[in-house]
RNA sequence: GCCGGAGUGGCGGAACUGGCAUACGCGAUCGACUCAAAAUCGAUUGCCCUUGCGGGCUUGUGGGUUCGAAUCCCACCUCCGGCACCA
């Protein structure tokens, strides 16, 4: 007999699959497209293209693969599609580094992915495939650039953004994370500069309604994008300054607190600082103070521990409730970025304003009875952060603080001093960036017309070729004149190209719809086949994607769906997050030196073993420790199945298994139901593959057990050829090659062509049950009784014990519990 | 600080609706096969006491509910992840 060898086999089923095109779905309406069949779109996230597939994609593509295989195998025409995020930083700075064209690493890194893809046996319709630096493929990212500038979603602005002086490149806010730059840690700056935006914040709200059209989302990424978007609601309230004769309205999630104001702050960057303070003794003090804080990092401006700092302006506002006239201060808590860059502040409800009133001398007044003892700081309770009876608040003193809420903000808007507002956490998406190897924004601009689209009969802009990818502070494209250069579509005059590219997440935000038409040369998809494939069924990937990625692409589903070219509101109707894998404890990464190769173990163990492997570790949206012994203990498990696999096939007929057997044949045949039962439950219930797999390794383990004593009789060679069959079917979805070798040596048939096993309820029930017996909820005894057995019979059973007799010692039995089936219990006392 | 998630053998982990804690895998020990080793097959393996039979203890800690709690409730501790001067 030969040994487990598992490269001979995975290069033969590979070869069938390639072959015989297997994976591959067609459209309606296509070829080979089959009525009536329920859909299934299946979707891991496309990997981002860099030297070779790490652990991490292993991991994704076999817990997606897996799924795919279990839903086809349920009768679903599934779609799964591959393809490659190809634009993007990573690529440029080695090109930066080396000279090598980023196109040239890029291609040569998706020609690794693609060979591993297929190495590893992922069931991939490869005539689907795209990448997303193709001029085939960003014609239409910049079709919908168009789309949305055409319709006011995108558009040209100057704004305070986040610039990262390393990577020479504006970032989305969403790609600042502690004030560094997301891809090199650099502390990134503040620059006022025009830009493109799409305008995500339209949809906020939206964004945070449909959470609840999705079937099935991880509750934790639900409120990472919660908490991101930030949607709180309150008032915005004008208080006037007379002196300078301006208006300044701020907003407050607690009007309720308007008459304890007893101060009133703007932030440092805001526009009328300068009128506020020109000319007045004010005036040094304040610019030396807003140039500080300008020169500070915003890790440095947001660090916790931070002392409050401010500069009194001189200068009071009127407190619209009450008249008051409250002193103004610059101060850098209040941020420019939220609401309106001003505040009124509140020191007796408000921990940061007493903080700062604590500081300045400021006065803090009780506008709300109560006292939390946690939160408060000052002798007489304050600051009070929650709710209670209003106190000299005029004419709502006395009434509950919350059912005043409404009332306050009522008069004020009657008055004209105030109206309900929202404010939200997220701003608009900054798309532009200063860099090479992205999608060209599609426009010119035009010294008569000023920006004009570029036709979409025109697209693609291509991206040009250039010699020095080093950004200067502008985008390499620029040096590029004779493609800057170029005629306005209007006017036909002399017009200059766009020179900045998309955020490579703009490429990503769309590309699970060109899957559905990818060779489409017309469209960037035909619309009923968008209908018939959408939503995404289920969506897998890593959760550092939580926030960026998939909000992203939940807007870009809304906006194209209210432009008509799409029928579904949300793209991903169910996601799954799978966790991370670490070595020594560690995050991998090439500085450790901790990082595992799955080429090197597929190259050792086969793909199945390292499929499987990472599916056994643990549950998949858990993290996992990766070792070599268990990598060689999944190998030993899959290695057994071979080895059944051809004594099976020696020594035993094909056929059904005897639905009469009895003894040791029943209890084989038995088993595989229970693994099919199990297996299925398992898999359907979140994925648990690590006890899907423990299933099967347990039926294996029974037939190694029992299979010696079955091989002499017709009905248990049967049982054990069974039950063998029954375990390469199970494990299929893991490790498709030996599933699909070994059932078809013992049955003929391809695995993947038959639907998923069912279990016989009839061989789940067992004839007799293990009956535990407990004396006061204590183990004493277990005993074989018939399934069927009577409760008086178990008890009667349970007392003549000889092992529960000694506990009982002659005490009397107060209490009896029978769950039949299941177990006695005697109470004594 | 706020919001999530998790604490079970030497290790990764299992336990469905409150009912046999520790499935499966790793590691370890012993045995068979072998001249030998590897591979393979088989047995044992939570901790403590006991020669044995057997007994006691055990799911982060403390309390509660219950005939019965890893599971439900209360308080606390630790770790991981996210957000954080957001008015």
């Amino acid at each position: 007999m030969a040994g487990y060898e598992p490269k001979e086999i995975e290069r033969r089923w590979q070869r069938v699959w390639a072959d015989e095109r297997t994976w591959e779905v067609a459209n309606p309406g296509q070829p080979g497209y089959e009525e009536g069949k329920p859909k299934s779109y299946v979707l891991e996230m496309l990997p981002y293209p860099s030297g070779e597939p790490h652990v991490g994609h292993l991991k994704c593509y076999a817990v997606g693969d897996s799924i795919a295989h279990f839903r086809r195998r349920h009768g679903f025409e599934v779609i799964h599609p591959m393809g490659y995020d190809s634009f993007g930083l990573p690529a440029e700075n080695n090109a930066i580094k080396t000279g090598e064209p980023p196109r040239v690493a890029t291609e040569r890194s998706i020609e690794s992915f693609r060979r591993q893809f297929r190495e590893w046996g992922i069931s991939i319709d490869w005539s689907r495939e795209l990448a997303t630096h193709t001029p085939e493929y960003y014609r239409w990212t910049q079709w919908i650039f168009l789309q949305l500038f055409e319709n006011d979603l995108a558009y040209r602005t100057e704004a305070p953004v986040q610039w990262c002086p390393k990577d020479a490149t504006v970032l989305a806010n969403e790609q600042v994370v502690d004030g560094r730059c997301e891809r090199c840690g650099t502390e990134v700056v503040q620059r006022n500069l025009e830009q493109w935006f799409f305008r995500i914040t339209e949809y906020a709200d939206r964004l945070l309604e449909d959470f609840e059209a999705l079937e099935s989302w991880p509750e934790h990424v639900i409120t990472m994008q919660r908490n991101w978007i930030g949607r709180s609601e309150g008032a915005e309230v004008v208080f006037r300054c007379d002196e300078v004769d301006l208006d300044f309205p701020v907003f407050t999630t607690r009007p309720d607190t308007l008459f304890g104001a007893t101060f009133f702050v703007l932030a440092p960057e805001h526009p009328e600082l300068e009128r506020l303070v020109a000319g007045t003794a004010a005036e040094a003090e304040v610019r030396e103070y807003v140039n500080r804080v300008g020169r500070e990092s915003a890790e440095e401006r947001g660090a916790e521990d931070r002392e409050k700092t401010g500069v009194p302006l001189g200068r009071s506002v009127v407190n619209p409730v009450n008249g008051e006239e409250i002193p103004m201060f610059v101060a850098d808590y209040v941020l420019m970025e939220y609401g309106t860059g001003a505040i009124m502040a509140v020191p007796g409800h408000d921990s940061r304003d007493y903080e700062f009133a604590q500081r300045f001398g400021l006065p803090v007044k009780r506008v709300i009875a109560g006292e939390d003892p946690e939160a408060a700081r000052g002798d007489d309770g304050l600051p009070y952060p929650g709710d209670g009876e209003m106190t000299g608040s005029g004419r709502f003193d006395g009434k509950d603080n919350r059912e005043a809420y409404d009332e306050i903000v009522a008069w004020l808007g009657s008055e004209g001093r105030g109206r309900p507002a929202v404010n939200y956490r997220l701003r608009d998406w900054l798309v532009s960036r200063q860099r090479y190897w992205g999608a060209p924004i599609p426009v010119v601009y035009c010294d008569e017309c000023g920006i004009v689209p570029v036709p979409e009969d025109q697209l693609p802009v291509e991206l040009p070729e250039v010699e020095d990818y080093a950004p200067q502070g502008k985008s390499p494209l620029a040096a590029a004149e004779e493609w800057v250069a170029t005629d306005c579509p209007r006017c036909g005059g002399a017009a200059r190209r766009e020179t900045d590219t998309m955020d490579t997440f703009v490429d990503s935000s769309w590309y699970f719809l060109r899957y559905l038409d990818a060779q489409n040369r017309a469209a960037a998809w035909d619309r009923e086949a968008a209908d018939f494939w959408m939503p995404v069924d289920q969506y897998i990937g890593g959760v550092e994607h939580a926030i960026l990625h998939l909000m992203y692409a939940r807007f870009f589903t809304k906006a194209l769906a209210d432009l008509g070219h799409l029928g579904v509101q949300e793209p991903f109707a169910n996601l799954f997050t799978q966790g991370m894998i670490t070595r020594d404890g560690a995050k991998m990464s090439k500085s450790k030196g901790n990082t595992v190769s799955p080429g090197d173990y597929v190259e050792r163990y086969g793909a199945d073993t390292a499929r499987t492997y990472v599916c056994f570790m643990g549950p998949p949206e858990r993290g996992g420790d990766w070792t070599d012994e268990g990598v060689e203990g999944v190998n030993r498990f899959l290695s057994r199945l071979w080895r059944l696999c051809e004594e099976a096939e020696e020594r035993t007929q094909a056929g059904e298994p005897d639905a009469a057997a009895e003894g040791q044949a029943r209890e084989l045949v038995a088993k595989a139901h229970w693994a099919i039962d199990k297996a299925t439950r398992d898999f359907q219930r979140g994925f648990q593959f690590n006890t899907v797999i423990s299933a099967v390794m347990e039926l294996v383990n029974d037939a190694y057990r029992l299979k010696d004593g079955l091989y002499g009789t017709d009905e248990g060679g049967a049982a054990v050829r069974f039950a063998t069959a029954t375990a390469a079917s199970l494990i299929f979805p893991f490790a498709p090659h030996l599933g699909s070798e070994v059932y078809e040596r013992l049955t003929g048939d391809r695995v993947w062509e038959r639907p998923w096993p069912e279990a016989d309820p009839d061989l789940l029930a067992s004839d007799t049950v293990t009956l535990v017996v407990q004396v006061n909820g204590k183990l004493r005894d277990r005993i074989e009784a018939p399934a069927e057995t009577p409760k008086e019979e178990l008890l009667r059973l349970a007392r003549a014990s000889e092992k529960v007799a000694k506990h009982l010692n002659g005490q009397q039995i107060v209490k009896e519990i029978v769950v039949p089936g299941k177990l006695v219990n005697l109470v004594v006392r």
